[in-house]
DNA sequence: GCGTCGATGGCA
DNA sequence: GCCATCGACGCG
């Protein structure tokens, strides 16, 4: 079967839902000089106003605009003074939704280090001058190759322990045991074998 | 291998 | 004064 591209209704479904399915698909962004292609392996859904750990819990200023608006669009913001975060918006209009892209594994004999938001957005040149960009467009995009999902696991959410009880929420979705997840170290020294 | 810490800037 | 991060550092 043919790879298609992610359209407007994919980005549509709730958070938590495209958040789970974006495991596996593809994210390219084509630039000038080349193009990125990585396999998303690790991502996290963000409900909208009522989950305190989403921005759109803060309604609607300068920043959340992008993220009340139309499924599909990027959110990218700067944490920590010094990273570019990339969320793709989700649910349904104006509904606040949105997944982050926390790792993914690079393709094409590229080699790079993508485990982690801010790792993964330096790697693939991507930035706040991309909020508000239409990923159905032809700079960002993602497509789906009808590779088999892996097998899934599902956690809380990191780096949001601010967040009362929804810091508990199983909201953080990834591929079990994938290299590539966030959090991983390099190369694991090699283990001297156990004696008994 | 793990806990702690600091860099750094936009936002409300 | 936070903060959806990361890498450096110290420990023993």
């Amino acid at each position: 079967m043919r790879s298609s591209r992610l359209k407007r209704s994919d980005f549509a479904r709730p958070a938590d839902v495209l958040s789970r399915d974006l495991i596996g698909k593809i994210l390219i962004h084509r630039t000038p000089n080349r193009e990125y292609r990585a396999r998303i392996v690790e991502t996290e859904a963000y409900l909208g106003p009522p989950d305190l750990a989403s921005h759109a819990s803060k309604g609607l200023t300068g920043r959340t605009k992008i993220l009340f608006g139309t499924p599909g669009f990027a959110y990218v913001y700067l944490i920590y003074g010094m990273y570019d975060l990339f969320n793709i918006v989700a649910g349904q209009p104006g509904s606040g939704q949105a997944v982050l892209i926390r790792a993914a594994e690079p393709m094409d004999d590229w080699q790079a280090d993508l485990r982690g938001p801010g790792k993964l957005t330096r790697a693939m040149h991507i930035t706040r001058q991309h909020n508000g960009l239409d990923l159905t467009g032809r700079t960002i995009f993602l497509i789906d190759d009808h590779t088999p999902p892996p097998p899934l696991s599902i956690t809380p959410r990191i780096g949001i322990d601010y967040a009362k009880h929804w810091k508990d929420a199983p909201l953080r979705f990834f591929a079990t045991d994938h290299p590539a997840v966030s959090g991983r170290k390099g190369t694991p020294r090699p283990r001297r074998k156990q004696h008994l």
